[in-house]
DNA sequence: GCATATTCAGATCAATCAAGTAGGAATTTA
DNA sequence: TAAATTCCTACTTGATTGATCTGAATATGC
């Protein structure tokens, strides 16, 4: 359920990479993260696709970021290789269950969608990139909070 | 990525149904709750090895939980029908990044892990399944990292 | 200009996994 | 003893992931 695709991982990797040499070719990054090039380079079309990225074409092209570091959410990558995250098919707006009465795991599944979402958002590509980054909070909000679906 | 596969999707319905009927059967579960029979039948396995289920064979028999939903935590739900959640290869304890210095994204990744892990140790089957329900907090939790624009 | 280094676009392919099926054996009870 | 159940093992099928292949289009340096 939460294994994370290696394009993804990919893509990441490779962003980090852009953050200290301001820009560089497909190849070169390629090579410097062991990642195959010609994936690679389809990654960075859906990047670049999303306003990631910048391609700059031609004998000494190459890609850059397309903003600071510190303005691209990690939702944003995520969503550029993977599309939106939608949990269950129920929880797309006009969708509904067949389920018998009322889909009580529905809330419980959106709470999670939210959860991960919030994380996502609260992590630029600044921040991955710094040797010093520390992971999300220890778990200590257990609240319950409100509803509003 | 946050697909969530349709066993567990059952395998939940499924434990919903039964913290109502104290017990089942399979194909009982299977007709209420629109799940192909053969299928439930597997799942309901694992959940008996996770030891979530307790089974009565026989005649009259059928299934019920093994302890009270309120002790039923949704991470053992979810460990139950899909193992261990390992978001990437090198959070594997004794795994390695194979990338060049030291893997910055991976911290990332096990905060997330970590985030997904925490909503669900939160939350009970018995939650789950009242109608009163209420779904996660909202994300005002953005302590550790953030930068904003 | 021309060779070269790049991005770009499309089809294709193999391996894996999710989802579901099938058949029947073992077990208990009415 | 027959019916209803859990249990076990294997199979099929379709979608998805993770790539590869081929070949353009485009810009640069010489």
């Amino acid at each position: 359920m939460f294994q994370v695709p290696t394009k993804t991982q990919y893509a990441i990797r490779a962003l980090v990479h852009l953050v200290r040499t301001k820009s560089a070719s497909v190849a070169s990054i390629a090579e410097a993260e062991h990642i195959p090039f010609k994936y690679l380079e389809a990654i960075f079309g859906q990047l670049k696709s999303a306003g990631l990225l910048i391609a700059d074409r031609g004998r000494s092209g190459g890609y850059r970021l397309a903003r600071a570091p510190e303005l691209i959410l990690m939702s944003e990558v995520v969503k550029a290789t993977e599309g939106d995250i939608t949990p269950v098919g129920c929880l797309d707006d006009a969708g509904f269950c067949i389920v018998s009465e009322a889909c009580l795991p529905r809330r419980f599944w959106f709470g999670l969608k939210r959860t991960v979402d919030a994380y996502l958002e609260s992590v630029t590509l600044a921040e991955i990139a710094e040797p010093g980054f520390l992971p999300a909070p220890d778990p200590s909000q257990k609240e319950s909070a409100a509803a509003k679906d």
